[in-house]
DNA sequence: TCGTGTGAAGACGTTCACAGCT
DNA sequence: AGCTGTGAACGTCTTCACACGA
């Protein structure tokens, strides 16, 4: 018995589930079915409901689940309860761009720093955020006690970051970077590779020519 | 029967291997072994036989798979031969530092036009690639033969555009809307949620000490 | 009746382990 | 000996299908 563990798919869906359970509740809608949240999040019911038995059973049998309070439950299990700190480290393009970007804070995070090489170049003016010198990062780390950390350093320069950040005591990493980090046991990576996303695409439309379909049906 | 089909995730991993291929060929390397180069991609070396098993067997026992050799037919399977075509719609934060970004280029793709519904922000000047107004991508994708696009449009505009991609022939589509998209079955969509694989992240920090985990596709 | 919760089945993906080639 | 290629075992995720509560 006893809590038993949440597969890492189902967070990710969990994370889905609770935006659209948001929207439903600025609609002021009580409540829900597994068929109609499954399709405001693009999933078949049986999984969603499946899902859900992960982290207790609060449906209501013929009437569907209550939104506001199925949403608290997700919120707590993912552990943003706590609007988490979170720094950026390498204030290239992508790390400015992300910096700019709305939706980390939207989902309840806070960016509380960001770190570069370069502490100062034009660029960074309109940023919200201060940029400081990368030497600056172990001490804040160590001084706010963040946890998390957004990695888009070139490539070149990943590893040795991450070995600086996990020495602060960083314990999750979000990277950019188009390589395999090597990190203690205890600290969790996730590798975002545009690149790879993009190609994976790109396979799927070039098997579009040949006429694919029908294949068992005689 | 013939041509088994090869998983996505494989793809995935396939485009990694691509990539650690070319390293070892920078470095004259003839021949590698299964082991050697699934550390270098960080899967375990019967997954990358596996793997490779889908594409033919051109591997010597005893020996290893030739570098050259199997870095060309990846690439022939992932369908990069012809440096593939794109355009970005949504030329935000995230859309400009994407374009800015030399990463989809390194892998061989061309973006080779870029739209937005404002098409004479500042903060294009420095872009070496035109942005066009919107009403004009139709005609653009549908003259160039262009069949991939990147979508970073805001949320509430995903949709619209989707259909005006899908109308326009686009095949394969990389969002980064966070949004459930609908498109015809012979569109591939690629979601990539920024938001999500952080929340992801913070899972895992928040739950002490749990070990690390690869990205997989969705 | 409607929709949840869940055993059971199925599909899918990964790893083991070893036969067989060089 | 060393390393590939692959049947078979294993583990994980998804879907089915139905009992049961409201």
């Amino acid at each position: 018995m006893e809590k038993q563990q949440i597969p890492g798919k189902t967070i990710y869906r969990l994370s889905i589930y609770h935006r659209c359970l948001r929207r439903l509740a600025e609609n002021d809608l009580e409540t829900v079915s597994s068929s109609a949240l499954a399709k405001a999040a693009g999933v078949n019911p049986s999984q969603l409901r499946r899902d859900l038995g992960y982290l207790g059973t609060f449906g209501t049998r013929g009437l569907g689940y209550p939104v506001v309070e199925l949403s608290e439950v997700i919120r707590e299990e993912l552990g943003r309860a706590h609007l988490q700190p979170v720094i950026l480290v390498g204030v290239g393009n992508l790390g400015a761009a992300l910096l700019r970007y709305r939706g980390f804070q939207k989902e309840g995070f806070e960016v509380v720093g960001a770190f570069d090489a370069v502490p100062n170049r034009e660029s960074y003016q309109s940023l919200e955020i201060p940029v400081y010198e990368v030497s600056l990062m172990g001490d804040f780390i160590r001084k706010q006690g963040v946890k998390l950390a957004v990695l888009t350093v070139p490539a070149e320069h990943a590893q040795e970051v991450v070995n600086d950040l996990v020495e602060a005591g960083i314990q999750g990493i979000l990277s950019f970077s188009p390589t395999i980090l090597q990190v203690p046991e205890t600290v969790t990576v996730n590798n975002v590779d545009l690149a790879l996303e993009l190609e994976q695409v790109s396979f799927f439309v070039k098997q579009e020519g040949v006429h694919s379909d029908l294949k068992e049906v005689p």
